[in-house]
DNA sequence: GCCGTTTTCGGCCCGACTGTTTTCAGTCG
């Protein structure tokens, strides 16, 4: 899989070109990165299909470097403009506020080529000297260099939730105050977030500034003007607020909840209708008179759209389904009847059975499915076949004890060469089976994809856990071919299980909506080790959400007796 | 370098903040 590769390579040439002073090239080069980092789907397939160009932002020359690296592992274009420059474009570039002028700048007046370079001049109070440049650059670029050498990897949707609530909170004691809301990757509910971005309402913007910098947990005051400011929190993540006035709210939510890509083609449909967009308002082109901006309904209303879902606001298809009536109704938290995939003390969990559907029921919750480990995989504590029936007593027991139905099942490995460890008859008996790889985890991509599409072949499997396996900040995903994978399970009548436990958000909304293209299904599941851990099914509800997946397609919001119906397996 | 229901040529989103200037260029989102 190349995609990653490639991505890089377009953006590494698009800085380039800025540095070069190219005119319109980075943007191109950028936007078709852009695009295939996006891709659900193997570039290389795409390219044996003879389809590079059908790559949204990849034309005829994007296509032939393409092909040249697929072929020879090697980009010659990329290798010249490399020659040509000669600094390291790529580290320096990373460096906060120093951008392709600076560092051409740079190199030109002193010989600056890389991050060490740059530090030693620094040292040498060398760069004060250049016009343009003076102490409080230094000491930006310094503390640039500092924060790249520590920086946090991108933040859990989870870790940034309970630091969302808490500025809400606090901005809620001030009547100067009218309104704040939160935009950004967080409002699209990005599994990973890396900076929050705030949008407040208020006359008075100059003591709402006063009060952003003045707050609490604030470690750093990046920036501070009169109507937008910059903070770093001291667990190291950025938080921008901008104030706004009541008429420019739904123009500046537009703005700020992007995502980038969004916004550039909802700007461009403003413009084929006669209007200009910012986050000021929508304007007529003729006389520059306001048209619109309070509400961002509104906006999308007046550009003949319907109103697009922050979720959805990736430029993936979402502007065109919007203006041709056709997006999908999104699933609610109201909508899901219950959780599958819950741990219990049985294998690795902290609570009992009893506990955690007494839990599920509080959270008014129609079902609970049990699927502790069965298998190999010592640390889980698995089952074995003696223990399991011991395991199924009990569920029938806490089934009798509670108002809410219990599904027993089981999370079983899926062994190297694609078997199971327990028989297709011992799983019928059970209601939900859930299998998942667990073990032998660095295979090539082929055997991965023949190893789990044998087991979906072979096994009454309902769902298949944690397609990917991959941990946020922490593992790859697998090498594994999810389109095949996709194909084998709706052929099988499996269930994708869309894992909302924090670190994995497994699928993502990118896969989701590419296995959503193949016709599967999906089940939403918390992964709960603990009792703690059951409103973790809100976060799978965000994928799901992002992945353009409706009630039809969501097994978890089905009636019971249609779930019970759709869990046997022939 | 890409793209097309005004187009195969001539456009390509738009504005705030900062440091270093004395009106602005660079960077960021």
């Amino acid at each position: 899989m190349k995609n990653l590769e490639i991505t890089k390579i377009l953006n590494n040439i698009a800085d380039i070109l800025e540095l070069q002073d190219i005119q319109f090239k980075p943007q191109a080069y950028r936007k078709a990165a852009m695009a295939i980092e996006s891709l659900t789907e193997d570039i290389e397939d795409i390219y044996k299909r003879g389809e590079l160009e059908e790559i949204p932002g990849v034309g005829k020359h994007i296509a032939e470097k393409i092909e040249e690296f697929i072929k020879t592992g090697k980009l010659k274009y990329y290798q010249k403009l490399k020659k040509e420059v000669k600094v390291d474009i790529e580290e320096l570039n990373e460096i906060p506020f120093l951008g392709p002028k600076k560092i051409k700048y740079l190199y030109q007046k002193l010989k600056i080529k890389n991050i060490k370079d740059l530090e030693r001049a620094i040292i040498q109070k060398k760069l004060r000297e250049l016009t343009g440049f003076g102490e409080k650059t230094e000491q930006i670029i310094l503390e640039g260099i500092a924060f790249l050498k520590s920086r946090p990897k991108r933040f859990l949707y989870i870790h940034a939730l309970p630091i969302v609530e808490e500025i809400k909170k606090y901005f809620s004691k001030y009547d100067f105050v009218k309104k704040i809301e939160i935009a950004g990757s967080f409002r699209r509910a990005k599994e990973t977030i890396g900076d929050l971005d705030f949008l407040v309402i208020s006359t008075e913007p100059g003591k709402v500034m006063e009060v952003f910098t003045k707050m609490p947990d604030v470690k750093e005051v990046l920036a501070r003007g009169e109507t937008k400011s910059s903070v770093r929190l001291s667990n190291g993540m950025q938080v921008d607020l901008r104030v706004v006035k009541e008429k420019e709210f739904g123009s500046a939510l537009l703005y700020f909840i992007g995502n980038k890509q969004h916004n550039v083609e909802l700007r461009k449909i403003a413009l084929k209708k006669g209007y200009t967009l910012s986050e000021y308002g929508l304007f007529n082109l003729e006389g520059k008179k306001w048209a619109a901006g309070r509400t961002e309904e509104e906006i999308y209303k007046k550009l003949g759209m319907r109103y697009i879902e922050p979720e959805l606001r990736e430029n993936t298809g979402e502007l065109k389904a919007s203006l041709q009536n056709s997006l999908p109704k999104l699933i609610t938290t109201k909508e899901v009847n219950g959780v599958f995939h819950n741990h219990t003390k049985w294998s690795d969990g902290n609570n009992n059975i009893l506990e955690m559907a007494q839990k599920a029921e509080e959270m008014k919750l129609k079902f609970i499915s049990f699927n502790d480990h069965f298998g190999t995989m010592g640390i889980t504590n698995p089952l074995d076949e003696k223990r399991l029936k011991k395991y199924l007593d009990e569920i029938e027991k806490v089934q009798k004890k509670v108002g809410i139905k219990v599904f027993s099942g089981v999370e079983i490995d899926i062994m190297k060469n694609g078997s199971l460890p327990l028989t297709r008859k011992k799983l019928k008996e059970l209601d939900v089976v859930i299998a998942a790889v667990h073990t032998s985890i660095k295979m090539d991509a082929k055997t991965m994809t023949e190893r789990v599409c044998k087991a979906l072949q072979n096994n009454p499997i309902n769902i298949l856990a944690h397609p990917t396996d991959r941990l946020i900040n922490e593992r790859n995903p697998l090498n594994i071919n999810l389109e095949k994978v996709f194909d084998t399970a709706k052929q099988n009548d499996v269930y994708l299980e869309i894992n909302g436990s924090p670190k994995r958000m497994d699928l993502s909304g990118e896969h989701i909506k590419s296995a959503l293209e193949r016709r599967c299904r999906f089940a939403l599941s918390t992964d709960a080790h603990d009792l703690t851990h059951l409103p973790f099914y809100s976060l799978s509800i965000n994928l799901a959400r992002r992945g353009w997946a409706e009630k039809k397609d969501i097994l978890n919001c089905w009636s019971l007796p249609k779930i019970e119906k759709a869990l046997i397996k022939s």
